[in-house]
DNA sequence: CGATTTTGACCGGCGC
DNA sequence: GCGCCGGTCAAAATCG
């Protein structure tokens, strides 16, 4: 890595809190299928009505945020401590996909993808007993755009 | 020196 | 049954 932000890792305060990015929009899916065939195609279009002011200067600025979440099934459980899996897709303009969210991520793999020309990275969080994976992946239409999944919630401490 | 990155190969699941 | 796809891990190399 180049260059790390001054981020803190895992603060008792920085983890309940949000991130710098400014989410607009916000969609929840139950089993989500999103990033599918014609998948691509909805999101563009919904990203596309987001529009915001160029705040990017060289970091990300953030804006147009897109955001899909999953899992959930069961009513009544804000704080679970068994498999949780909590996808969360965001998307961001940014030109750097390596967006510093305050967490620590270690990257274990790379792939190509058919539907873009564009490769797609998978992180993971650094800290122990964090499972938490990321998955970035810029935009086939918009390679401006980097489409970023998180999977899973922080296990720190002060979390529950 | 430690941590992290990188590329490739491997594995499991699913489809046909 | 085989092929394809996506995802993960591993070893080695590199950076700070």
């Amino acid at each position: 890595m180049t260059d790390r932000n001054p981020r803190q890792a895992d603060s008792p305060d920085s983890v309940t809190n949000q991130w710098p990015f400014e989410l607009s929009e916000y969609l929840k899916f139950d089993d989500n299928q999103w990033l599918h065939d014609d998948q691509e195609s909805f999101v563009s279009e919904h990203v596309s009505k987001q529009v915001y002011e160029a705040n990017e200067e060289r970091d990300f600025g953030g804006g147009g945020s897109y955001f899909v979440g999953s899992s959930s099934r069961d009513a009544g459980n804000g704080c679970e401590k068994k498999e949780i899996r909590e996808r969360v897709a965001f998307k961001t303009k940014s030109e750097v996909e390596i967006l510093d969210d305050g967490y620590k991520w270690r990257k274990y793999g790379k792939k190509m993808v058919k539907n873009s020309p564009y490769p797609r990275n998978y992180y993971r969080c650094s800290v122990d007993g964090c499972p938490v994976k990321k998955r970035v992946e810029r935009d086939k239409d918009d390679p401006t755009y980097v489409i970023t999944t998180y999977e899973g919630m922080h296990a720190h401490p002060s979390s529950c």
